[in-house]
RNA sequence: GGAUCGGUAGUUCAGUUGGUUAGAAUGCCGCCCUGUCACGGCGGAGGUCGCGGGUUCGAGUCCCGUCCGGUCCGCCA
């Protein structure tokens, strides 16, 4: 037997007790003719004195970081106690150890706080992993697991795995793809999510299903985008939104409830897409802080059923207000004292490629009442009041506003918000905002390819009332400047996102089940007949066998986790992420293979 | 595909206007130390300044290219 207890366990009613322990050696500390050695396992840190009488072995036999090491002893009360550890009050005597294995240095130290950087860390996962930060996250992840996975087996939800090698079905993501070997020139697909084997099993009349399963996409990477990433893909039958949302808030405050003791009484806010937009420029606005837009002017076409105010701004003569398409305003809250190096600081950031704003006007609402601002030259003290009051500005605050072209100044301003959200420390990491984002846009119109693609996927179902507006109208666009005139542009998807402190954690619809609608929508997407078959003929067979009305979602988990652990990098809660560029810095991987390999695919290499 | 920041000791970083032998902390090695727990004290070793080219009397420092890493935009139904 290696050990009668783990490197956590002792505690002072076990002094008396002759103990065998095995762990890594954490540190040494010697003086002269005693030494102390910290032993560290998962489960913590005991503390080994070495006498007098085990000196000599010890000079003979030198410990160094990360020895495993097995050490028998006596439990004592320590006399000098650290009570910041668990086993603070005790010690073990030992009477005798044995190296196990040794251990090279480590390039960095193991410790909460490592003097390693994340290159270097990652190079040797295996090792970062010892640390206490790291084991914290992978155990969030897995609470966070049993906590879904018993609220689900509860609710009648059966896992059943899905395949991994699968056909490409190249609409949306890039698919990562597997050469197949006994069918040569031909490909399977890893999935980038289990979609239309879920539809299938509900087909199948399995009417709950779940599973936390892996996903694939070749896209580009983020600090929370991984090419393979973890979802809890989840499917029900005989259900309308309401019965999904229901039951996906109740498993949200599960895990609110069991990972972090929060008890999530509120139901969770909901908010249409349009008014996500209007108010906060996102579809996954931040709502643990205010700080809303005001719209001063708006294009015409885009939000029809909306006001803006731009009597406020018009007949000024100030160039950029009169020429924006979109012009919008934030009031944040105490900062009208900035100087004259923050705002400019601002203005810069506004100016980044990123954002691509050209300028940045601010009207800063002093404690008197006044105001001053950039534009003092076009707009009078009476109007630039009427325009701070319709920000709801409060003395004080700075009013900060963008104009340009509406996509992106609405883009930049929700940037801008959350930055200075951010500065005042609206952000908090303990706080939690759930909010549901609903009626999505069914339709997309990309210019690129002339033609309507699907805002979440081609399985959602529109809006039951807008249904017949689907099947009676033809997808053609006569003029591509126009298509928001078109009626596929207002139609609105069954479909629902949550939203978690300005993340999106999980999306899902209710799905087309009739094999009519289905073929309409790859219709819509420009799919011929032939190609829709090719490609979801199963689906759209199956359709035929009594396909009951089903819905669904899928959380992503791994960005699930890393926002209830306080980190904006998914990485830390996975055990073996990739880095930047879709590497494995630990294996090097993706490598080249041998060209026996390739031979057997009948693959040759483009030079 | 693009923007931007970084690459100097095992590790994390500093390095002024281009100027003598490139520093600190930590880690590592040796000696001393019987109550430490970030132990302490003394001593020591450790560098292709990512790589290639250029400017210059002289480059860690300036310029060009390239590789690697971080963040972001595009992309991610």
């Amino acid at each position: 037997m290696y050990r009668t207890q783990d490197c956590g366990a002792l505690r002072k009613e076990h002094i008396g007790n002759e103990v065998t322990l095995a762990g890594w050696v954490q540190t040494v500390r010697k003086f002269g003719a005693i030494t102390f050695v910290d032993l560290r396992d998962r489960y913590g840190v005991t503390q080994l004195v070495f006498n007098e009488n085990l000196n000599k072995d010890l000079d003979e036999q030198p410990l160094g970081r990360e020895f495993v090491l097995q050490a028998k002893g006596k439990v004592i009360e320590r006399s000098s106690k650290n009570l910041n550890i668990p086993t603070g009050e005790i010690e073990v005597a030992v009477n005798a150890f044995t190296i196990l294995n040794k251990s090279v240095v480590p390039p960095f130290t193991i410790q909460d706080e490592t003097d390693g950087g994340d290159d270097i860390r990652m190079k040797y996962r295996f090792l970062d992993l010892r640390r206490n930060a790291v084991k914290k996250n992978l155990e969030l992840r897995y609470s966070v697991n049993r906590s879904a996975r018993n609220y689900l087996h509860e609710n009648q939800f059966m896992d059943i795995e899905t395949p991994f090698l699968i056909k490409s079905t190249p609409e949306g993501a890039r698919d990562f793809v597997v050469p197949s070997r006994m069918n040569p020139g031909q490909f399977y697909a890893l999935p980038q999510s289990p979609q239309t084997f879920k539809q299938l099993l509900m087909v199948s009349g399995y009417d709950r299903y779940y599973q936390v399963v892996k996903c694939f996409r070749d896209e580009d990477l983020r600090a929370d985008r991984q090419p393979e990433f973890t979802q809890i893909d989840c499917e029900m039958s005989f259900v309308e939104q309401e019965d999904i949302l229901n039951m996906f808030e109740g498993l949200i405050k599960r895990i609110f409830k069991d990972v972090k003791g929060i008890e999530y009484s509120d139901s969770v806010a909901r908010m249409s897409w349009e008014d996500a937009m209007w108010t906060y420029g996102n579809d996954k606005p931040d709502i643990r802080f205010g700080m809303q837009l005001c719209n001063l002017k708006k294009p015409g076409e885009v939000y029809p059923e909306k006001q803006d105010q731009s009597a406020l701004i018009n007949d000024a003569g100030f160039n950029v207000f009169d020429k924006a398409e979109t012009v919008l305003a934030i009031a944040v809250p105490g900062i009208a004292e900035y100087t004259r190096k923050q705002t400019d600081e601002l203005t810069e950031w506004v100016k980044r490629p990123q954002i691509g704003m050209q300028g940045l006007v601010f009207i800063k609402v002093n404690t008197d009442g006044t105001h001053k601002s950039s534009v003092d030259k076009f707009y009078s003290e009476e109007r630039l009041k009427a325009i701070a009051d319709a920000a709801g500005a409060q003395k004080g605050d700075l009013v900060l506003i963008l104009a340009g072209a509406e996509e992106r100044t609405r883009k930049a301003i929700s940037e801008l918000r959350l930055l200075m959200g951010e500065k005042l420390g609206l952000r908090r990491k303990d706080e939690f905002k759930l909010l549901w984002v609903l009626d999505f846009p069914l339709f997309e119109y990309s210019e690129d390819d002339n033609r309507w693609v699907a805002r979440h996927h081609p399985f959602t179902s529109p809006k039951p009332d807008q249904i017949a507006t689907m099947i009676n109208t033809s997808p053609v666009i006569d003029n591509a400047a126009e298509y928001l005139k078109h009626p596929y542009a207002s139609i609105k998807a069954n479909a629902y996102d949550m939203v978690l402190n300005g993340n999106e954690i999980g999306g899902g619809s209710i799905r087309i089940f009739q094999r009519g609608l289905q073929e309409k929508m790859f219709a819509a997407l420009g799919m011929s007949e032939e190609e829709a078959m090719h490609k979801f003929g199963f689906l759209l067979g199956a359709f035929e066998y009594g396909a009951p009305p089903h819905g669904g979602i899928a959380f992503g988990f791994d960005r699930l986790c890393a926002i209830l652990g306080g980190s904006e990098s998914i990485r830390d809660f996975i055990a073996f992420p990739k880095n930047n560029s879709g590497r494995d810095v630990m294996l090097d991987a993706p490598a080249t293979i041998d060209d026996k390999q390739l031979d057997e695919l009948f693959i040759s290499l483009k030079s």
